[in-house]
DNA sequence: TGTGCAATGTTATAATATAACTAATGCCGT
DNA sequence: ACGGCATTAGTTATATTATAACATTGCACA
C-alpha cells in the first residue's frame, strides 16, 4: 500500500517537533486532516504506536497527549516536568531517580519495568521570579 | 436532596477496599447500579472527586482506574506500583525520591506541585522466585 | 414563608481509544 | 510474469472515559 504510515510519522513527528507543548491525539489528525482529508483516527494511533515504540515521542499519562522526544538519546527515561501556567512539557533526564525508584521497589519484591514519572508545577519561564507577561 | 454522595462515597470506598487491582469508573458505575439502578456518570465522578480530594483514593494516570488508599496518612504522595501480571496494584512511599525529584527539577527552575510516579512490572507474589499457579 | 445557595439528578455529548473487518501492496519462490 | 501470502493501511463501527449543561430538590436562614 506504499509508504503512507511511514510518511504519517513524520507528518506527526514535524507537528511534535514545532511544539513543545503535547498535542492530544485527536489534535493531531484534525491537523493531519488538513493535508489528508480522509484520514481515521486508527491511522494516527497507529503511527504513534510506532513512534512511541522507537521511544521517538513521548506520551503524558495524565495529559493523555503527546510530545517530542527532544534528546537524541530514544529509550532513554525520562521525568516530564508539565507547567501547569503555559503547558509546556520538558524532559528531563534523572538516571538517579529511576534506579533508586527501582532499588526501593525491589526491597518488597517488585522488579520495575517501566517508570511513568510525571511532574505537575510551575516553570522557570512561568515562575515567581518571572515578571509576567 | 440528602446524603445520597457521602453514601456514593462510602459504597465506592468498600469496593475499593475490597480489592487490590483498580476499578474504573465506569465498572464502580455498574456495580453500584446493582444497589442503586438509575444512577449515571457524573454521580460516580462526582464522588471520585471528592474522595481523591481528601486523599482517600488514589487514580492511576496510566490505567485510568482508581484504588483506595491503603495509608492512614491520606495525602502523602505515593508511588503506584502495579504488577502487569495479577493486576495489583500497591502504594509505596518513598519521600526520598518525591523531594529528590523536586530538587532536580528545581535546578532548572521548575517548581513541583505534583508528583506522579507509577512503575510498571512484577510483583513478588508474580515473580520468578515464586512457583507459577 | 419565601428565596437563594449548594448538592444531586438527568440528559446529552465530548474526548479518547480500539476492535474487527476489508483491501491494497510488496515480496518471495517458481 | 504470476500466484500465494504476509504485512500494512483503510474503513467502519463501537467501546471506553469524562464532562458540560441544565433541572430539581432540600435546606439554611432572613
Amino acid at each position: 500500500m506504499g509508504k503512507r504510515g511511514k510518511q504519517m510519522q513524520r507528518e506527526i513527528l514535524t507537528i511534535l517537533r514545532d511544539s513543545k507543548s503535547p498535542y492530544s491525539a485527536y489534535t493531531l489528525l484534525e491537523r493531519l486532516q488538513e493535508i489528508y482529508p480522509k484520514i481515521a483516527p486508527p491511522t494516527v494511533y497507529r503511527a504513534l504506536a510506532a513512534l512511541g515504540e522507537r521511544g521517538q515521542i513521548h506520551r503524558s499519562e495524565s495529559l493523555n497527549a503527546f510530545v517530542a522526544c527532544q534528546s537524541e538519546a530514544h529509550h532513554q527515561t525520562s521525568v516530564l516536568s508539565i507547567c501547569e501556567d503555559c503547558g509546556v512539557v520538558e524532559e528531563n533526564f534523572e538516571p538517579d531517580i529511576f534506579s533508586r525508584l527501582s532499588a526501593a521497589l525491589r526491597k518488597s519484591g517488585f522488579s520495575a519495568q517501566r517508570h511513568i514519572i510525571e511532574v505537575n508545577g510551575i516553570c522557570a519561564s512561568c515562575g515567581p521570579s518571572q515578571a509576567k507577561v
